[in-house]
DNA sequence: GTCATATAATGACTGACGGTCATATTGTGA
DNA sequence: TCACAATATGACCGTCAGTCATTATATGAC
């Protein structure tokens, strides 16, 4: 390997790292890529060199930060109870989300139509890798469940949406750093997740018992 | 009323309208202000005098969207059972939202808040205020399916939070117009908004029979 | 080690766009 | 009708992402 190419791959661990650190004094919004060449000592141009664009910053972010979020949660130890392992591999995920709020927003940033239609080929094809794995983990995880008979029969596919769903509002109250706009009382964000936790496993188990047509109370 | 109150007051709707018309047509980020003039036929002074920024122009339109879905729910007919009345709002307002990607765009940018930050103290207190109408419909609702027996006691609150991250969630699906990044078969909205009401009926009912401390298959 | 050439870094420059404000135009009310 | 207040206008301004002509450095053949 050549020195520029090892000077190259530093360069943007670096850039990286320094972006991350300007983002959290200041917001991501307001940091100027100006600003993080500069802190970064180096020139304008040469963040150029290494991101197409300052939104490819971010998801350069975001992709490092779900990857090793994937890495954590695929390498957690198996429970006797698969539910119990799911109930775990989404404490985690909230755990994880609790402390990078600022990866959380990035990622959230990063996950509409219009942002991954302005990044290159190869970032917007991580992110659907990324998008795979994590699906595949999720039917393994629940493949398990319903066949141990502690979750219904039901297709994980659905399942996956309802959990989907909920990751999505949980990540968007986590980036926002609690439930936004003085609304009611506010627990802490730990109280918060717990009780999603029980919901998202509620929601898992399914109505029991399985409502007629029309239940009456 | 002079003629210029009254003036003002209608190209202000003529505004809102033609930027939702606009925005449908090339997405809102890449909407200039100065478009925005040109097709309503005014100058660009003038969008100034109506809204502080373009930021206040979403809000805007997040506002009188959600306004408006907040009347249509409430003016919903009750059912005999206070669980079926609350899948029907569920289900009026992902109908609504399915029908109004663009505004659910919208809201989902407005409420963040570094972007409520930056708007003023009146449309600042106007979210708030529309908030707690949600919230306080949410509990009046809930309160009637515990009083009927139909939902296990429980604070309206813990359950707020799990059916408020799935609204997060849908909404984000349904402004990304599907499940994002081909990931999977991908259902139509329609069927995924009907498993995930599903899903958010069986969190309110909570897990059945109640696990004790270590549930084992 | 030298040096011609290729490669990479630099920072002044460019253009887009949100927002401003001096000037022109229109409305108001005595 | 007209002096004055209120409002509309669009050229202008500042910011910042992104560009590229020029300068600096690395490379590899000899």
């Amino acid at each position: 390997m050549r020195y520029q190419d090892e000077l190259f791959r530093q360069r943007e661990e670096l850039l990286l790292d320094t972006a991350l650190a300007l983002f959290r004094e200041c917001g991501w919004e307001k940091v100027t890529v100006s600003q993080l060449a500069a802190r970064a000592g180096v020139a304008k141009g040469t963040v150029y060199k290494h991101f197409a664009s300052k939104e490819a910053i971010y998801a350069s972010l975001a992709l490092r930060f779900s990857r090793s979020c994937l890495e954590q949660y695929e390498s957690m130890p198996h429970r006797p109870s698969p539910l119990e392992s799911i109930r775990e591999v989404i404490r985690a995920a909230f755990a994880r989300m609790l402390s990078h709020p600022l990866e959380v927003q990035l990622c959230l940033h990063c996950d509409r139509p219009e942002f991954q239609s302005r990044l290159d080929e190869s970032q917007r094809g991580a992110f659907q890798a990324l998008d795979e794995q994590y699906n595949a983990l999720f039917h393994r995880l629940v493949e398990a469940a319903v066949a141990a008979g502690e979750i219904p029969p039901k297709s994980p596919e659905s399942l996956y949406w309802g959990v989907d769903a909920v990751f999505q509002g949980v990540m968007a109250r986590i980036a926002a750093g609690g439930l936004g706009l003085e609304r009611h009382a506010t627990p802490s964000l730990e109280i918060y997740s717990e009780h999603v936790v029980e919901f998202i496993t509620a929601g898992l188990l399914g109505r029991f018992p399985d409502p007629g047509p029309e239940a009456s109370p």
